[in-house]
DNA sequence: CACGAAGTTTGCGCAGGCGCAAGCTTTGGC
DNA sequence: GCCAAAGCTTGCGCCTGCGCAAACTTCGTG
């Protein structure tokens, strides 16, 4: 999270930063200074855009920190959410995709720091450290997998179930252990939840109510407590 | 579509088949021929499942003729259509995606040919020919960004909506052009189209029938005809 | 050419979930 | 400590689109 300071003007990025993620993790210890080296870090507060659907596809990005949601906006202003991303993970890597521009918007779901690198390098990286590229496609093809299972859920299942879903997903991915159950470790709206279901804030609410009636999940702004994900689990079935 | 004779016993598969498909369109005339000599070919009657979803990928494919869908199936044992593939594309690439099972199932939409390889010569491929690995992410992409316009229209369309759109799209992906409009290219049933559009046989059956009152398309058992493509538009935006 | 299977149409009733509206609570800034 | 803004809750009425059911048409097969 913070550069080391090494004694010099510029504070260099530290190796540790990279060496226990998948993509870099394989990787002799020289590159992955180079990498760094080529590499700019930056914060962000949440709620911003790190880059825009439709944006050329100038850097690519390894998240350290933080959450970040990606996101499309409807012709007539509606947003919904396609994915979340922990920290951890690559984004904004529209050059696997053989593209040119950024297929949706990333924003920020809580505040965050990332390293980005020139969209030029991508190839390099790709054909220089095997690893990487194995990797990066894996978690590509992990998002695939999702975006295929929000499709089915939207296509085929109740308000209710995708909620659900959604809150199992999320306290899966981004939970945090409390002394009564799982929280969602970034601050999030009922807004939030229904642009991730396809339903209404409203809708998004009143389940919520429903649910902390009977002892489901425990919630207050923006903050959302599982503390029965086994009776979720049922509901989402159903 | 037809295996060269060539006077042997095996027959040659002739190497135009290839030469104009984008992923092979600049390799040379020697690479096309191992290539192919690597390949085998098959026909599939229509309805016929290429290979289902959670096998091990043991073999990836281009569809030379005919047209795929590649479906999904609910715990319920409900289907929904994730994607169609044109003739001319590759399926079955669960390897470009770091995946060795694959993600749905590819069920032919009508009588179809395709080519396939085993799945160790992916990487030969993608390290050997390098217009191959650029064109073949490219067709990635282009799925994945598919797969986000249709999370997006099941989220905030209305089905009649969601059906017009999903007409469009078929006509542009597979239509062929008729003396008063434009065919989908292939045999499409209500049921099909309900299962492509997250809705019931029954209100795809009476949006079909109100459209063709209209003026709008002409169908007949499994054949579909737009008539009006720009009031199609008009609808799907609406 | 007759029969069964597959595909399609249509009517009727119901309900999930949305739109609208109003009021409440929490938070952060000054 | 107060106020505005952001976020949340809840009631009510309506409409889209589903479920169910029944009848009709087209096609393939023996």
């Amino acid at each position: 999270m913070k550069p080391d300071a090494h004694g010099k003007t510029l504070p260099r990025l530290d190796e540790s930063l990279l060496t226990h993620l998948p993509p870099f993790a394989r990787l002799e210890r020289r590159s992955i200074r180079t990498i760094l080296d080529q590499a700019t870090s930056r914060r962000y507060e949440a709620g911003t855009a790190i880059f825009n659907e439709g944006d050329p596809a100038e850097r690519f990005y390894m998240l350290l920190d933080g959450y970040v949601r990606v996101i499309r906006i409807t012709p007539l202003g509606e947003q919904v959410t396609a994915l979340h991303i922990p920290s951890g993970q690559l984004l904004g890597i529209a050059r696997a995709l053989g593209r040119d521009t950024y297929p949706a918007t990333a924003m920020t779901a809580s505040d965050a720091i990332a390293l980005s690198w020139p969209t030029r390098l991508w190839d390099t990286f790709v054909t220089e450290y095997e690893s990487f590229a194995t990797e990066t496609y894996k978690t590509l093809g992990h998002r695939v997998g999702e975006m295929n299972n929000r499709i089915v859920e939207l296509a085929t299942q109740q308000v209710e179930q995708r909620v659900a879903n959604a809150l199992l997903r999320l306290i899966n991915q981004t939970g945090r252990k409390v002394s009564d159950g799982i929280e969602i470790d970034f601050p999030i709206t009922r807004q939030d939840l229904s642009e991730l279901t396809a339903t209404t804030l409203h809708t998004a609410s009143r389940l919520l109510s429903g649910w902390e009636k009977q002892g489901l999940v425990r919630s207050r702004r923006k903050r959302i407590v599982v503390l029965d994900p086994h009776a979720l689990m049922l509901l989402s079935q159903g």
